[in-house]
DNA sequence: TCTGGGGTCCTAGGACCC
DNA sequence: TCTGGGGTCCTAGGACCC
């Protein structure tokens, strides 16, 4: 630890410009747009996670004067995240509210308001990309930035993590912790370290003497699973790990965990970012409570499910090729079903009957186990080539279903519904006007407004 | 002490093909 | 006809992150 340093102190002085720009590089991927930086020279210093404090808390602390300085949390029956007020106090995230009440009572609980945290979440952006170009998102409150080959801002990299830090509590009003190193996974390491509102440098020269002496569970990519593993054989320090070579670690944690780590606590971990890369998944789940739950209510829990994540795919204009059931249990046991489709689709309607069929295989463990939590998720995203119809339902002369739910836009949904009903009825009798009800799913009969139960 | 919603990556077995 | 090895895809589960 002697040889890091710590700087707690704004930068303030002049800036000068040099710019410099990557090479796109093909990772083989279709349209990729992927920069990797390759401007860290190895052996520099120069790469900065960025990481706000208690990001939704902070939040809160910022607009509503009367917290600052109190214990708040943000969050429900779920804490999503707590000031350091309140993490001082035994709080932290994920806990139920009311155990965080009984830890810490006179916490503040105010509900999350997500539009307030992408606005905030976007002006940081903002403010890292004035930077350089290079920045690499993580999540909506950290990111990494390359800065050993800046755009417009010369300075060392502390000089710039200070101006970060400085830049982000005047113009957002937020507190913003910065680690410095020669590695994304060092940079990481060492802003968890300076947590909170602080700013530490870890110099080439010194990452064994930092990394060694911490906890196991400080690296990045440790949990608690892995944690206890290690722990079990005696190995509680990064420096326990660094004494071990190579294939006993892999023994130990397996061929990708084990080789990975190895690499993390001798500093061999990668120096460059990744930018651009593209999301591979989309996913949403919603929690049932305790049940038990009729199997209809499941099935329109993962109906509307459906229509979300189908919706946001084709926003992104993706087609997705798998669809992955996943369910939680009363014992909070968890299990998946996939299925692959033979043609990539954006459809809803195709969507929503490969998940209903994963639900009706799952229906044995589901009755056994007892379900309290529904989701789905979509892979094998690939570009949609096609442009998506943008109209919306809301915009179709017809009116809403509570089978369908509100806010279905897939018009093939409705193009569907209407072919379902002409043939069940004939065809030029009905309109969308007279849309539609559905008490089993979108492959049940349809019955006309007005005809249903 | 029972916990929400959004993700990423890895492993291992089986099927299938060459 | 039998045997083997390698590669890839699919499926289910697990660990981890914020």
């Amino acid at each position: 630890m002697a040889a890091t340093r710590v700087t707690w102190t704004p930068y303030d002085g002049a800036l000068t410009s040099r710019p410099r720009r990557p090479a796109p590089r093909d990772v083989g991927g279709v349209c990729e747009r992927v920069f990797v930086s390759t401007i860290a020279s190895t052996g520099r210093a120069s790469i900065l996670h960025a990481d706000l404090d208690s990001f939704y808390a902070s939040v809160a602390q910022r607009d509503s004067p009367w917290l600052r300085g109190r214990p708040v949390a943000v969050g429900g029956g779920v804490i999503l995240a707590a000031s350091y007020e309140a993490k001082r106090r035994g709080v932290s995230t994920p806990m139920s509210g009311r155990k965080a009440r009984s830890l810490c009572p006179g916490l503040i609980v105010v509900p999350p308001d997500f539009p307030v945290y992408t606005e905030a979440s976007r002006k940081v952006f903002d403010i890292f990309r004035r930077t350089t170009p290079l920045v690499q998102g993580i999540s909506i409150d950290e990111a990494f930035l390359d800065v050993g080959g800046l755009h417009r801002i010369d300075g060392s990299p502390v000089e710039i993590a200070a101006r970060v830090r400085r830049l982000v509590a005047e113009e957002v009003g937020l507190p913003i912790t910065v680690g410095v190193a020669r590695t994304p996974f060092l940079a990481k390491v060492a802003s968890q370290v300076a947590k909170p509102d602080g700013l530490l440098e870890v110099p080439p020269d010194g990452e064994d003497a930092f990394l060694h002496p911490l906890p196991i569970e400080r690296l990045w990519g440790v949990g608690e699973a892995t944690a206890s593993r290690l722990r079990s054989f005696g190995l509680t320090t990064a420096g326990d790990l660094a004494a071990l070579p190579e294939h006993v670690m892999v023994g130990l944690l397996g061929g990708a965990g084990g080789r990975h780590l190895h690499a993390v606590v001798h500093g061999l971990t990668s120096t460059e970012l990744t930018i651009g890369a593209r999301r591979s998944s989309i996913g949403a789940q919603r929690a049932l409570g305790p049940g038990p739950h009729e199997s209809e209510a499941v099935h329109a829990a993962l109906l509307g499910l459906v229509d979300r994540v189908s919706h946001r795919l084709r926003e992104s204009n993706k087609l997705a090729t798998c669809v992955i059931l996943r369910l939680r249990f009363g014992d909070y046991t968890k299990a998946s079903r996939s299925h692959t489709l033979a043609q990539a689709t954006g459809s809803t309607v195709r969507l929503a009957d490969a998940a209903g069929t994963l639900l009706r295989q799952a229906s044995g463990v589901v009755a056994a186990r007892g379900i309290t939590l529904v989701g789905v998720a979509l892979t094998g995203l690939v570009p949609d080539a096609v442009e998506q119809p943008e109209l919306s339902f809301e915009d179709l002369p017809v009116g809403t279903s509570p089978a369908l739910g509100a806010g279905v836009r897939d018009t093939r949904l409705l193009d569907a519904a209407v072919d379902g009903l002409g043939e069940r009825f004939g065809s030029g009798a009905l309109t969308r006007g007279s849309l539609l009800r559905s008490g089993e799913g979108f492959s049940a009969p349809l019955l006309p407004e007005g005809d249903g139960p």
